[in-house]
DNA sequence: CGGCATCCTTCTGGATACTG
DNA sequence: CAGTATCCAGAAGGATGCCG
């Protein structure tokens, strides 16, 4: 006995749930930024910029910030001179490690459908 | 030996693919409206709208467009008295099902973390 | 170096009404 | 039923410059 409730709410939990997630991982550069940080544990502002392809400071800014207060990203500074700062991956963050890599084997794929054409 | 090239470029690459599969499942509701089409193999546009909870018509209709260009959805009209439209995820989009339901794992795991605080 | 402030343009997407 | 058309507000996001 799994579920006594009506199936097609099953089928909008997870409809939902997807939404939950894509919520957080909202906007155009949030699941790039993750992917630079899921490759190297810890990374530099300006290391992320060059990694993320088209991303201004203000953006990427922005969203290091979101994905602080979503407890996905963590960020230290470090004390020297100039100032450096340093992102890296929650294990909250890492969580999403999976889901990232299979984006970018699709993603590789796709490209290759593109390409065919 | 793995990798005899610039292993920084190997890492541009995988952020490269994932920003290319973002570009596809871009916007507020492809992804939803993909995992719609996922439990459903066969659903007709009033349906979906009603899956995904507060989308309209129009962004419905706009979305479901993309990715049939994308070739990811296929469009069926229905000689129907009034006319009825079937949609269903292509091959190709079935190949993203994977991502779907693992997207919808993590949300339903980050409603729990929400919920939680 | 790692941002923040400002300006400005484009895109997103909601509401409503209409059509075949 | 399955859209289209129009209007419009607000968000996203680029460019540039400034700051500790």
């Amino acid at each position: 006995m799994e579920e006594i409730k009506c199936p097609n709410n099953e089928n909008k939990m997870q409809i939902m749930a997807v939404q939950d997630a894509m919520d957080i991982l909202n906007g155009k550069w949030k699941i790039s930024i993750i992917a630079s940080l899921c490759h190297h544990n810890k990374r530099r502002f300006s290391d992320i910029l060059s990694d993320v392809n088209g991303i201004s400071n203000k953006m990427l800014s922005k969203e290091l910030k979101d994905l602080e207060i979503n407890k996905l990203a963590k960020r230290t500074v470090l004390d020297t001179h100039p100032i450096t700062v340093e992102y890296t991956l929650t294990e909250y963050g890492l969580s999403l490690q999976t889901i990232i890599s299979q984006l970018a084997n699709w993603g590789t794929e796709h490209r290759k459908v593109i390409i065919g054409e």
